[in-house]
DNA sequence: TGTCATCAGATTTTT
DNA sequence: TCTGATGACA
């Protein structure tokens, strides 16, 4: 039992509960990883074979490090283990078990530029207001419905809902929602939310097959358990019910993805559905330092709904948290790149240890700026997948065809790409045809005669014959050599081939890596089924990193924080902390979407290990044009004998025209920060403690406070004069509540504070 | 049918 | 500023 050796007793608590519902509460850094992996090895090693066990997670790439290190404790044997995201795992048993709810087992899976192209087709077809009907919001609006279970009638009859979309003045919104479900499932496609909804579909419907996977499935584990939606809750519950072995993991402070349909209260409220539940608490950090964790502490305290929970821990406290104020978004990139070059020479570390990280991919630019000019090594994460790519979704567009005709979308794609003719009269005609005639596009596609005049017929025809070309290739050969001659002789290769400029040959040469990509998957000894169609599989579901080849490279890293869950670094830069963007302005008219902001600000912050800085500029380039920056409300909330202020930036030289104007803004900014807020804001505090530093008198020293009394008059070194209000706590942890004038309550511990009685 | 210009819109995004 | 969708013309 050596592997339980290196667990806290807590952890190890976790891991030796195998039996019956147990929630994992997970704080930020506390080996949440090793709890699980260590959880199912020991399953194994009990001896409950690991095809009985069930591990979802979020990413591909959380499931492939699980399996990797689960192998390492029990070896080959974790290879049976079903573990993945819920959208894989559920994928392979809907191709399985398709023809129970009608669908093919080669079914595509639409990702969203496919539901919304799908959706755009549809409100041009309706010939809605398209202010009011935006691809954008319908399908969020229908991905909601169906995260929570509502399908399209049960969207049309819901009284709720109807009234809901009549004030809006969207009351086709469920007709939309109606035939957008007929069209996918007439294209025997699954959008993302389909892969869980039909597998809530799949389990309802047949009971005999819940029951075989409830069998199946005697052990389960959830991780991110705080990020699931309705209809991944409904599934992971259905699977347990009979076994009842169900093990969920995940922090409700690390919740970032409601936006997404997401539920916090799946983590808050688990204890409801399982009344003889098993909770067991990782408070100890063992990543970052005391202040860190402290801070981190202090701001999601300012959050409502959560669980209790204290973590702490036992590392050095290390630096405070160092605060910078810029005057603009590039001098802010400078104030960072600077502070990691020099951090880097004075303390010897890599570029791989440091981390920048914003909440919004536009922030990048400036970063990037500054990083180039200092000749700093940086690596972009997120932004564009491998796979989202023009020309990589042109080749599989190609691929999904062959193996599905009636992929709608994947017809419309390519039917005139490469160019051969055929414009969007002529697809819209198809398409006419199709609904007219009660048959797919594709049945109009290999026999046009009847439908159009003889040009475009004869190209029409062509473009037909040339996949069903493809589909007697691809049952024939092994998959690198189908998608080899599918990339030659649809003439995409040599369309690529023959653009010279440099994004025609990064093109062309990503087309050979996803060829090459297939070739090694052709190659696999750990696969029976080898055919392209295999491979197509899961495509659809594989994003980012599942592709990345150098990530070794010593370089500084950028990335949003949604993209940092579950990452950690040496030193963390948070940049961009002003009201409007993080908390994002979206999120300003409801407390759970600041809550959840605040959340994915404590997110930001757990990710450092020993440093952590924070900035925010005071003006700043938004769509173009300048705007004047408040310092974000999230500032004012961190304890403040944590911080350490660091308002040196110097405003740009004059004569230089650009900096003119940044400098006008800088000081009308200043001028301003003595003046409330405005009041169409958030309910907002006094001035931030931020936004004027106290010029402390010239003969300031800390005074003896241990006879500090209530009333007394205190100047602090940086809050100014302020009236001591209350007192609390046995020294030497007197806890006081002061008054400043300039800066509203606060309160202070005595031990840390400088201040002189008056 | 294809190309160019114009215009709106613009968080986060594990799948 | 940058991107993608749409409409006017060749």
């Amino acid at each position: 039992m050596d592997y339980l050796e290196g667990l806290n007793p807590e952890q190890r608590a976790a891991v030796l509960q195998t039996k019956g519902p147990v929630m994992i509460i997970a704080g930020a850094g506390s080996g949440k990883t090793r709890v699980i992996t260590y959880r199912v090895a020991h399953l194994i090693r009990q001896g409950v074979d690991s095809f009985n066990i069930l591990v979802l997670t979020f990413t591909n790439k959380a499931a492939r490090e699980m399996r990797e290190r689960i192998t390492h404790v029990v070896g080959p044997e974790a290879k049976n283990l079903w573990m993945g995201t819920f959208h894989s795992v559920f994928a392979k048993i809907l191709r399985v078990e398709a023809e129970k709810i009608g669908y093919p087992s080669n079914f595509t899976i639409y990702d969203t530029d496919d539901s919304k192209s799908v959706l755009r087709a549809i409100l041009k077809e309706m010939n809605l207001d398209d202010k009011l009907y935006n691809a954008n919001f319908v399908y969020n609006r229908i991905s909601a419905a169906k995260n929570n279970l509502i399908g399209p009638r049960e969207y049309n009859s819901n009284e709720q809902i109807q009234a809901d979309d009549f004030s809006t003045g969207r009351g086709q919104l469920g007709k939309i929602y109606e035939t957008y479900a007929a069209r996918c499932f007439r294209a025997g496609a699954m959008d993302f939310d389909d892969l869980l909804f039909k597998t809530n579909e799949l389990l309802r419907e047949h009971p005999d097959t819940l029951y075989k996977y409830q069998n199946k499935f005697k052990y389960l584990m959830v991780d991110e358990y705080q990020d699931t939606n309705f209809s991944q809750y409904l599934i992971v519950k259905k699977l347990a019910a009979i076994n009842e072995n169900l093990c969920v993991v995940g922090d409700d402070a690390q919740s970032i993805y409601a936006f997404r349909g997401a539920n916090i209260q799946n983590i808050l409220n688990f204890e409801k559905d399982y009344p003889d539940l098993k909770v067991f608490k990782l408070e100890q950090n063992y990543r970052s330092t005391q202040n860190i964790v402290k801070v981190a502490n202090s701001i999601i305290a300012n959050n409502k709904e959560q669980l209790k929970k204290n973590v702490f821990s036992e590392k050095d406290h290390g630096d405070k948290i160092k605060v910078m104020r810029a005057f603009s978004d590039n001098e802010e990139g400078k104030m960072v790149a600077e502070g990691i070059l020099q951090d880097r020479a004075n303390k010897g570390m890599k570029w791989n240890d440091f981390a920048i990280l914003y909440r919004t991919n536009a922030q990048s630019r400036s970063m990037e700026e500054a990083l180039r000019k200092l000749n700093i090594p940086y690596k972009i994460y997120g932004g564009l997948s491998f796979y989202q790519r023009k020309e990589i979704k042109d080749l599989i567009a190609y691929f999904r065809l062959t193996f599905n005709p009636n992929d709608e979308e994947a017809l419309k794609r390519v039917i005139n790409y490469p160019k051969r003719g055929i414009g969007d009269t002529t697809v819209d005609r198809i398409i006419l045809a199709a609904d007219q005639h009660g048959i797919t596009p594709f049945e109009v596609v290999v026999n046009p005669g009847q439908f159009m005049d003889g040009r475009t017929s004869a190209s029409v025809g062509n473009f037909g014959t040339m996949i069903q070309s493809f589909q007697v290739i691809a049952k024939n050969m092994t998959a690198y050599d189908a998608a080899l001659h599918i990339a030659q002789h649809s003439g995409l290769l040599k369309d690529l081939y023959e653009d010279k400029s440099v994004e025609g040959l990064n093109r062309y040469e990503n087309i050979q890596e996803l060829l090459n990509g297939i070739k090694e998957f052709a190659e696999r000894e750990d696969i029976e089924e080898k055919g392209l169609d295999v491979f197509m599989q899961d495509v659809a579901l594989l994003t980012n990193d599942d592709n990345d080849k150098n990530k070794d490279a010593d370089t500084v890293s950028l990335m949003t924080i949604h993209s940092s869950k579950g990452l950690e670094f040496k030193q963390v830069n948070v940049v961009g902390l002003e009201e409007n963007l993080f908390p994002s302005q979206m999120s300003l008219n409801s407390r759970s979407d600041l809550e959840e902001e605040r959340r994915l600000f404590y997110v930001a912050v757990t990710r450092a290990e020993n440093k952590l800085s924070i900035s925010y500029a005071t003006s700043r380039f938004k769509f173009g044009t300048l705007i004047n920056c408040e310092p974000s409300r999230f500032l004012d909330e961190i304890d403040a004998q944590y911080l350490e202020l660091d308002f040196t930036a110097k405003p740009a030289p004059t004569g230089n025209p650009f900096y003119e104007d940044e400098r006008k803004a800088w000081n009308r900014k200043e001028d301003s920060f003595s003046k409330p807020k405005p009041a169409s804001a958030a309910p907002v505090k006094t001035t931030s403690i931020l936004a004027k530093a106290h010029v402390p008198s010239e003969n300031f020293a800390p005074s003896d406070t241990s006879n500090l009394q209530n009333g007394m008059e205190v100047e602090h070194e940086r809050f100014g004069y302020g009236k001591v209000i209350n007192l609390e706590g046995k020294a030497p942890d007197i806890k006081a509540t002061i008054f400043f004038k300039e800066i509203g309550q606060k309160q202070l511990l005595l031990k840390f504070a400088k201040l002189r009685i008056v």
